[in-house]
DNA sequence: CGCTGCGTTGAGCTTCTTCAACGATCGTGG
DNA sequence: CCACGATCGTTGAAGAAGCTCAACGCAGCG
């Protein structure tokens, strides 16, 4: 279940010999993380950067009332933090472990050294941010053009598409976090779901989603209302 | 005032040689933009990037309703859609000219062949894409943790730091494309200025903002209520 | 078997949007 | 140079969406 990836089978380091991929895991402290348990915070210091080798992170924005807003979900092979290494600055956002994680700090002289021996890395990152800049456009279209009940029937169609177009779709994550995610509460999400339950266009146990009407569910995600 | 730049003063292509900087520009070919004129739709195929050379874009998604998000605003010696080159896919978002305004359009094998000359330039722009990283956060915490009246105090302070630390402040749109920055609409956006101004933090006359309590426009914009 | 935390439901309220009307400003053409 | 129309910005009233607070059911766990 805790897949680990070793740094060969990270995308962003596709490029490197293997010599230096080994000179790279030398120069990295690996932490370990237990769910639940804070990475760094807003306004820390980046001191390098970090990639995920086992579990998940969460990275988010937290207002003085106490909610949050999730920015992204990480995994195995991806990096955190990074953003920092280019522009400079104090980390922008916080992260911390959903469940049990592990993760490498890679020093910046250490990923200069390594871009420097295999330029293709410099281009691996920049595919790597660009994908994060437009996952971040999609959510921010979904916080100011869409309604709560259409980012989750969207988040149920992305759900299914990356778990092989089946009707069945999993939650990976709890309710509360779902709803940080959405930029909204646990009661609201609550609402959402039952109301596309009761238009009998999934059903809902628990975690587990059953898409009814896969069409209707379209429908919702991207017009909803109007037009 | 239609500030041109050129491309020997573009920081993003800071350490290319002059010869390679002039290779590179014959590669580019100019277009010119009149207000409101769009350069690409959301869902278009690129076919390299742009760079403005003069004038402004706004990036922005709009909704079937209508309503529009604005993304960013591009000024001159700043790149457009290179993070589809970099990740592949069509343009997540569609750009205007919100005034007279030159792009270059930089084609996908141009770019490529200048990084191979100078690796640098690859460092150039992962710095720009993670600036751009960090100002989407922000938008994102905007949304979701904000409401109206402190996204407004915080850009209000926002611009004073950029325009020089002044009391007086210039917005630098009409109220629309304002309202479309704050995720907002204009009527909105209206009754937030006059609680400000009601309140006697700022003074506004069309454009211009003067700040009258600077301490308590900053209570606003990170605080607002409670704790 | 009871406790604890998560998820749901309900009622009331706040914020924001919608729709409509109105005033001001600016550019244009007479 | 002035009058006109179009556009932009503001204001008001009503409605919708989402949030807050509180209570409750239920599952998992000790």
């Amino acid at each position: 279940m805790a897949s680990t990836i070793s740094l060969s089978a990270v995308p962003l380091f596709a490029g490197l010999r293997s010599s230096d991929l080994a000179e790279l895991e030398a120069r990295t402290r690996r932490i370990p993380l237990t769910r639940g348990q804070t990475l760094f915070l807003e306004g820390d210091e980046a001191r390098g950067f970090y990639l995920v080798r086992s579990g998940r992170l969460k990275v988010y924005k937290s207002s003085p009332s106490g909610r949050e807003q999730i920015l992204h979900l990480v995994g195995p092979g991806e990096p955190v933090g990074e953003a920092v290494m280019f522009a400079g600055g104090r980390l922008p956002a916080s992260a911390e472990a959903l469940e049990a994680t592990e993760v490498l700090l890679i020093p910046r002289q250490a990923f200069l050294d390594a871009v420097r021996r295999e330029p293709e890395v410099a281009m691996q990152f920049l595919a790597s941010l660009s994908q994060r800049l437009r996952f971040m456009a999609t959510l921010v279209e979904n916080l100011s053009l869409r309604e709560v009940t259409e980012r989750v029937a969207g988040y149920v169609l992305y759900l299914s598409r990356t778990q092989g177009d089946r009707d069945h779709v999993e939650f990976d994550l709890p309710r509360g976090e779902l709803a940080s995610l959405f930029g909204t509460i646990p009661e609201t999400l609550s609402r959402a779901l039952q109301r596309l339950a009761q238009e009998g266009v999934v059903e809902i146990d628990r975690r587990t989603v059953t898409i009814r009407d896969r069409d209707a569910l379209k429908e919702m995600a991207w017009a909803g209302r109007r037009l």
